[in-house]
DNA sequence: GCTTGTTAGTTACAAACTTAACTATCAACA
DNA sequence: TGTTGATAGTTAAGTTTGTAACTAACAAGC
């Protein structure tokens, strides 16, 4: 390809980040206004949602995110009584984290709407299309 | 969908987000490495290196990138001596920005390097569904 | 018990981004 | 000419992130 031709509007990496850009900013806007929550606050909030019980480090692992981001979403997530610390006896340096009932509350909240803004999405670009989209993404993850 | 089933490796926004940051680590390292420059920086560089010379303005609004980011992005590649500044006489608010020799070197390495990267992620996803996939991701953006 | 090394989580500082003023210039028009 | 409003770009204040230390607790070997 030469020089010339060369345009970002074809560059995949740049086409990623519009499009990641443009549609976390749709679901992202939910959890803000609602909730006041940061993204990584959501994360934490849905591994606790959807597998119970955790410590900061399981959801680190899990989520991929680094462990000052989950310390701040945990402290942050806490001030807001959306979860429960409790320190595990058997080893004191790790914390048992819950979710409480507004915390759970949360999580339902978004949970539906995550997952009607999925259908919204399939609906939009036709399920087949929808699914292949996903195909492709999770091989460049 | 229930509450139970849903998860976020299904959800196309967290697909794209983690796709769009494993895939920009690749290229946003070398331009970081080689010359320290951030992304805007990078996006600046690409405009002017592309279109020839624009005004903060113009290029704020080709690449939808706010006005504080590009002035910022402009200093940084002045100080790299990367690029110059002209007042417009006919209109002293507006600045001509042009590349200087080393900006554009930078801007044919660079340039280089993506049409690179593209080939290889192409070659990776095979260059139908390498297609493909730019065409959904343009739908989203 | 006393090192030495490791691990879970927090804190501190600097870099980067967001948003809202602010400065300088221009244009329109009375 | 002088006032009013708009525009290009910068500066400033507050927020979020990234990286590197740091604390507290554990584990293994002596």
């Amino acid at each position: 390809m030469s020089h010339e031709d060369f345009e970002l509007a074809g560059f995949t990496p740049y086409l990623l980040n519009q499009a990641a850009e443009a549609q976390s900013l749709v679901f992202s806007k939910i959890y803000k206004d609602r909730y006041g929550m940061l993204r990584t606050e959501w994360r934490v909030l849905f591994h606790l949602g959807r597998y119970g019980e955790m410590t900061a480090k399981e959801i680190s692992e899990s989520a991929m995110i680094h462990k000052t981001k989950i310390s701040r979403a945990v402290r942050d997530l806490e001030v807001k009584r959306f979860l429960a610390r409790e320190v595990i006896e058997t080893d004191r340096r790790v914390e048992r984290l819950t979710l409480r009932p507004p915390g759970k509350d949360a999580f339902d909240y978004l949970v539906r709407a995550a997952a009607d803004y999925e259908d919204r999405l399939a609906a939009r670009l036709g399920s087949g299309e929808a699914q292949l989209l996903k195909r492709l993404l999770k091989k460049l993850g």
